[in-house]
RNA sequence: GGCCCCUUCGACUAGCGGUUAGGUCACCGCCCUUUCAAGGCGGCGGCACGGGUUCGAGUCCCGUAGGGGUCACCA
């Protein structure tokens, strides 16, 4: 069976490439009927964030990536955070160091600064030279008897090759000298990744490893242990980092990487998730828009490109747009309005108000939090005038005061009634449209970039027009006192 | 710097020896139009470079360059 799995650090906010490889992963594992799983990978005490497994484990399911096996819903296997496996490290620790392939290792980190340091003067690119080995094996169990602080090493061949297989690289050599004799067992007596990441993955029977390119010249520590234990190898899988523009890898300092902003800014989960599909992979027909079970059924490893993708927010928020006016209905839309107008401390008057504004602003924003901005006037009768507004008001002004009692006279604002007053007004004025349409605009959003007028009078309705113009012409009889 | 990975328009990508190198975002223009969008149509723009292999190379091989990653008792 196909297993993968997501292994987060709760080392801060839920991170984007966490979700994106996260994608895959389960992608992977539906397309094969098999498992997904979340396992915490928090044997790092120092840094470890209070409230980040939670926010993690919020986000991939915010996304839609729900997992079959995680430290919140359990499963055969658990558990499933590192911090609670310990004993597990250390008994795999203790059996390597059994079959003698592993040693126990002294050095403090001063000295072990000086021994890098002294190698990289040799141009040698790694930090330990495994010089603990010789320590006679009677004598490094009687110092940690004695409670000498130290860590085990994985002893690594010195001589010839380890050749990796990534399934989407091919076979990829390194020369064993390059390879350190990577701690196994800090000496607080929790597991480094390494250690941890194979024990685990080989307990809870990952059969795939589907993980970041950080992490590919890591994997040659990583098979020596499995070999180390006499088990079988996953499937490794390497994608591509995703990049800030520029090239860089994507970083707080480079770009938005927590899937919290994303959600703030009114980003639609399934947009970003879509979105970040396709930073690597692509549909057979050329489709940018699919939905997980349409990515799932298409999905094969050699539809994903291994060039690193620049993550560019601008198409993001396009294809958010494209979900908000084609992918989503209008139920479904003002819905997800509704938690932003209410941070934004707005009200509406029924569902059907609502759903109607959303009609009507439609086309016009991309992200949630976009609409709460352009369409504020909808829900508030204190909405600001914009300068170049003032500037219809003041340029209109009296074509205003006779707009408003044209408007007055009709039954109600209904398009067949608005437009053919508004129409009939300009051409016995012989104005153009425009010159009709932009103090009236002015007057009742307070901005120029707006809904189609007549929809908008309908929305707003006879009585809020009438009072809106009024204050209009208010406020731009005070600007001329001003001028 | 050593080692490893990667390389098609500004960005995301299609391409899997024979294509006028296609699509999307962005940008520009036109159309629609009461504003702003959306939408439609059109345009700009690319195979990093150099060698091979081959009748033929964006596609295969080698080198160079560039980019990225990694060299922790962090993951």
């Amino acid at each position: 069976m196909v297993k993968t799995r997501i292994a987060p650090s709760p080392t801060g906010y839920p991170h984007v490439g966490t979700a994106y490889i996260g994608i895959f992963s389960y992608v992977w594992a539906r397309k094969n009927g098999g498992k997904f799983i979340v396992r915490i990978e928090d044997t790092d005490q120092n840094r470890y964030v209070e409230g980040a497994e939670e926010g993690i484990l919020r986000a991939l399911k915010w996304l839609g990536l729900d997992y079959d096996e995680g430290p919140d819903v359990g499963g055969p296997n658990g558990p499933y955070r590192q911090s609670e496996r310990l004993e597990l490290y250390r008994h795999y620790a203790q059996e390597l160091l059994d079959k003698g392939l592993a040693y126990r290792a002294f050095e403090t980190p001063e000295e072990l600064a000086a021994i890098r340091e002294e190698l990289q003067k040799k141009g040698l690119g790694y930090g330990y030279d495994g010089r603990a080995r010789k320590i006679p094996r009677e004598e490094a169990e009687a110092r940690a008897a004695a409670g000498e602080p130290h860590v085990i090493r994985l002893k690594t061949p010195e001589t010839g090759v380890t050749v990796v297989h990534d399934v989407l690289r091919g076979n990829i050599e390194f020369d064993n000298r390059e390879i350190p004799d990577a701690v196994l067992l800090k000496s607080d007596g929790f597991p480094t990744y390494h250690l941890a990441v194979v024990v685990d993955d080989h307990l809870m029977e990952v059969s795939d490893v589907i993980r970041g390119e950080d992490w590919l010249v890591s994997t040659p520590i990583q098979k020596l242990l499995y070999q180390a234990f006499g088990w079988d190898e996953p499937k490794w899988y390497h994608l591509p980092l995703l990049r800030a523009p520029g090239g860089a890898k994507l970083s707080k300092r480079t770009g938005h990487t927590s899937i919290d902003y994303y959600r703030k800014a009114g980003y639609l989960p399934d947009a970003l998730r879509n979105y970040l599909a396709t930073m690597g992979f692509s549909m057979p027909d050329g489709r940018e828009i699919f939905t997980m079970e349409e990515m799932i059924a298409a999905f094969s490893w050699d539809r994903v490109s291994l060039g690193g993708p620049v993550f560019d927010e601008e198409k993001l928020r396009w294809m958010n747009g494209k979900y908000i006016r084609e992918v989503l209905n209008l139920e479904e839309v003002c819905e997800r309005l509704k938690p932003f107008l209410e941070a934004a401390g707005l009200s509406w008057e029924s569902d059907v108000y609502l759903c109607k504004v959303a009609e009507a602003m439609r086309p016009r924003f991309e992200t949630l939090a976009e609409f709460v901005e352009k369409a504020r006037y909808f829900f508030t009768e204190d909405y600001p005038f914009e300068p170049k507004a003032e500037k219809e008001l003041k340029k209109g002004f009296e074509i205003l005061r006779e707009l408003k009692e044209v408007l007055a006279e009709l039954p109600d604002l209904a398009p067949e009634r608005t437009e053919p007053a508004l129409v009939g007004y300009a051409e016995a004025k012989e104005l153009k449209l425009r010159k009709v349409m932009q103090p009236l605009r002015a007057a009742i959003t307070g901005t120029l970039a707006t809904p189609g007028m007549y929809e908008m009078l309908e929305i707003l309705g006879k009585e809020r027009v009438l009072a809106r113009i009024e204050r209009a012409l208010a406020h731009a009889e005070k600007l001329e006192g001003n001028a």
